[in-house]
RNA sequence: CGGGGUGUAGCUCAGUAUGGUUAGAGUACCUGGUUUGGGACCAGGGGGCCGAAGGUUCGAGUCCUUUCACCCCGACCA
């Protein structure tokens, strides 16, 4: 992409109201724009982030054998009813009639439209276990939208259902998805813990949260600092009230009491930090089979209600988990996997003619080679295009300005903030080795 | 849903107390020139229903009433 072509509004300045650093970045480098509250416009940058998480999820999901589908995004009222989830959701489950005054809502969450598509096709144990999942828009219409894409009304969500013959084999799912979301958090770079949690109201026996480690996170956490462990802070000090009978009612009076914490799991200590909720996982059980009466038959040819289990990623949260972890002060920091573009080539001035000739020529070298590439062609000075350069976070820059008097050129590493000089002809095959995944 | 705050140029904000030419600055944008290694400089220019509606007044960005939107704190929440 030739940055004088793309649409890539960067300002100096950010939205008065934004508190966020993602929040912050991802507004002045041109990402995201703020439509009403709690709604978001993704523009050509952030698309290309959220392709490229909805794809490393669909690879992960695929490794698991869980299939793909798209629900519709409008449901019908009928189905919340027969859940009973219509009273329980409250506002937050944006309603309205059609022009027949039949009742529709905006799904912000699809186990009532997924059970509905399985049960009746779905008849008999051999067609067990089976994961359906789809990546899609939601709609809350949360009391108090916040955060940027951390908290929005509307939000790109990976949703998953599974439906079982047997505990031991929704078990068997679980862990599997488990691990599946550990490696699409790992895959983008991203610092994090999977806790104990609350099942909440969706009800069920067991439920686990990923939470990415930010001090911005919404949710207190108690980690171990030897082994894996973790809990949401809450369940913890249900914990040890039933352990030790701890009359803990603040966060504060935790934090005082935490050295004297072990942790249940292993010899290590337990301290707080704070969590992005980035993923959640349950096994349900057959609360919503019994609900909506979704049944197949056993091996004995008995009717049974499906197990199920219900699993849950924010797509468009995780945009702002990445520059929560990866930023600084000059803006935002992708990791490998998730930067729009791997590689900015800045011709330092435009007036130089071998700036522009080798600059058009890389260009189209790492273009064939399948890297994804902006030329910075646009008619500005060096300081302006590296702050709008380290703004956006383009993970390497080549530069090619004054050094090439001398047959070199640059690369800026977004990340350290380092430069290396080098020949011109090496800088091919040394951005290459570079920037491979 | 309770408490608080803010709406004036694309963005950040003055101006409103005490009503009075043609509504301002910075930044961004356009034109020309200079400049070219860390968000340049000079000159010129375009851009506003002062959130909306009603009212008071000779006159309203400014006063009054209503309303809408957005944000912050809290409660709530995959």
């Amino acid at each position: 992409m030739r940055r004088s072509r793309a649409f890539i509004p960067t300002t100096k300045e950010a939205p008065s109201d934004a508190v966020l650093a993602s929040h912050i970045f991802l507004t002045r480098a041109g990402f995201i724009s703020q439509v009403a509250s709690g709604l978001y416009s993704y523009m050509p940058l952030a698309k290309k982030v959220i392709n490229k998480i909805e794809n490393i999820i669909h690879e992960e999901m695929a490794v698991i054998e869980a299939e793909e589908v798209e629900l519709s995004f409008v449901a019908p009222a009928d189905l919340w009813i027969e859940s009973g989830r219509i009273d329980k959701f409250g506002k937050e489950l944006l309603r309205f009639y059609d022009r027949k005054e039949k009742l529709f809502v905006l799904g912000p969450t699809h186990e009532e439209m997924m059970v509905d598509l399985v049960r009746n096709r779905i008849r008999s144990y051999k067609q067990l276990p089976i994961n359906l999942y789809q990546i899609k828009t939601k709609f809350r219409d949360e009391v108090r939208p916040r955060y940027g894409l951390m908290r929005g009304r509307e939000f790109i969500m990976k949703d998953g259902y599974s439906f079982h013959a047997s505990i031991e084999d929704l078990d068997r799912e679980f862990n599997a998805v488990e691990n599946a979301y550990k490696k699409i958090i790992t895959r983008l770079g991203l610092d994090f813990r999977v806790v104990e949690a609350y099942s909440g109201s969706i009800g069920g026996t067991g439920s686990k949260e990923i939470m990415v480690i930010s001090d911005s996170g919404e949710d207190s956490l108690a980690i171990c600092d030897s082994c894996e462990y973790g809990a949401n802070i809450e369940i913890f000090m249900d914990m040890q009230k039933l352990d030790e009978d701890f009359d803990i009612s603040t966060i504060k009076d935790i934090s005082e009491v935490k050295g004297d914490n072990n942790c249940p799991n292993c010899s290590g200590k337990l301290s707080l930090t704070k969590g992005i909720e980035v993923g959640h996982i349950f096994k349900l059980g057959t609360t919503y089979s019994e609900a909506l009466k979704a049944e197949y038959l056993d091996e004995n040819g008995r009717t049974r209600h499906f197990i199920m289990g219900t699993y849950g990623m924010g797509v468009s949260r995780l945009v702002a988990a990445i520059i929560e972890q990866n930023h600084d002060d000059n803006g935002c920091i992708w990791t490998k996997e998730t930067a729009p573009y791997m590689l900015n080539i800045m011709i330092s001035n435009i007036k130089e003619e071998s700036q522009v000739d080798l600059a058009e020529q890389l260009y189209i070298k790492f273009s064939e080679a399948n890297v994804e590439v902006m030329l910075d062609d646009r008619k500005e000075r060096f300081g302006f295009k590296m702050k709008d350069a380290e703004l956006i976070g383009f993970p390497y820059t080549v530069i090619i300005g004054k050094e090439l008097a001398n047959g070199n050129v640059q690369i800026y590493n977004r990340k350290t903030g380092e430069k290396i000089t080098l020949s011109t002809d090496e800088v091919y095959s040394k951005v290459l080795g570079l920037i491979k995944i």
